[in-house]
DNA sequence: ATGCAATCTGACCAGCTGGTCAGGGTCACG
DNA sequence: CGTGACCCTGACCAGCTGGTCAGATTGCAT
């Protein structure tokens, strides 16, 4: 037993890095996947560890045995997420052909909606109580990255490769146009009724605006 | 006093209704104006009435003479919300210039994020928790009204007056990208940095996109 | 097999939260 | 100026919630 009576899970230089156990990581799978679920759909403060006790199927105590707070489990999951969430607008290639990379990355981020509504919805309730556990990351990296995708937006259209838009707001509305449909679920199901797939007909709305509004 | 010792509030026919008092109309106001900054910024769950009294300036109890429950208080926003939100689809005229009366709604719709942020946040948040406290009005008020609104568009497109696109989806595409700078203003403004206003941007860049997406 | 670390649990706790209640103060109207 | 309805509060309560702990049980290396 470590000092804290917990099993080794901190990644500070000075703390021997214990490897996981077979058991260790079933269950912080386990956890971290019914935390997913539950503060997905309920926000944080809206979520109760015995919640996620019981979707993970374990008790209470358990779960904290693996994890010393509510606040760690929610944090856990909040550090790849950005990454992810990001990942497919590093992907895009300042050297690929302009409107190919800003549709791909428009499709990516309407995949992700559809296989990934959980994420999407996590995400978003962070942002909508401002981002209080995200603040640093968002003033830092993300804007970094989104500066830097922007100006290689503005050499394209400079290049008269892509119509004249605002590149920030272009970014921006590929986000807004996308997460709509994983955030708003329930009301975009509730204008079309149960029988059609909202990415089925998204996907071809999204894919005729943006040929629109890119061709230069 | 009354049989639950609540001065009166209920709408329905049998029940006498007695006209506000100055005190009363004062309060309400007050209460109301507390729980939608307060409910916006932490949903409902994450709210406490100890907030919404210390934000309104009164007292909890007190807070419970004037509504029967939290539940109520919310409920009471909840109200006049979605008619609230539905107002400027509802104001798209069937007879004026197709592009002028999408441009005016949507136009009009990020005026009220940038003026409502609030209710709007309010209204995200209900969204993603799946409307627990809507799901009726959404499958009923909602979707009648707006497909009353996509036949409207409809015509408009076989009369050649606007570009083919789905009328449904060029509904949301709205929805999607003038609520995201009210839901979604940390990030934006992260993004942007605090010099930069986000409406203003966001106002040339919509009116260019939908230009080039409608026109026929 | 044995012994130690890892895993797990029931019982418990303190603080918070929505809500109640008895009673005291205040307002408006005759 | 009195009086009844209206308005307000401190004190309180029961249930929930995040978290602790002593000890029981299990897994695993030797």
């Amino acid at each position: 037993m470590n000092d804290n009576g917990n099993p080794a899970r901190f990644d500070d230089a000075s703390a021997a890095e214990k490897p996981l156990t077979r058991i260790q990581k079933l269950n912080r799978r386990k956890i971290l996947e019914a935390a997913l679920e539950v503060f997905s759909a309920n926000g944080f403060r809206g979520s109760t560890l015995d919640q996620i006790a019981a979707e993970a199927g374990l008790s209470k105590p358990n779960l904290l045995y693996y994890f010393p707070s509510k606040e760690a489990i929610h944090g856990e999951l909040m550090i790849g997420l950005l990454d992810t969430w990001l990942a497919p607008l590093r992907a895009m290639n300042p050297q690929g052909d302009p409107r190919a990379e800003i549709m791909g990355y428009m499709r990516r981020k309407l995949e992700m909606s559809r296989e990934m509504p959980r994420e999407s919805r996590l995400f978003a309730n962070e942002m909508l109580q401002g981002a209080p556990r995200m603040a640093d990351d968002l003033g830092h990296d993300l804007k970094t990255l989104v500066d830097a995708k922007a100006q290689v937006i503005r050499d394209w259209i400079d290049a008269g490769q892509l119509a004249p838009v605002d590149p920030h707001h272009l970014i921006f509305s590929i986000w807004a146009l996308t997460q709509h449909y994983a955030d708003f679920e329930v009301q975009v199901r509730a204008v079309l009724g149960p029988e059609t797939d909202p990415f089925e007909g998204a996907g071809q709305f999204l894919d005729m605006l943006f040929e629109r509004l890119l061709a230069p």
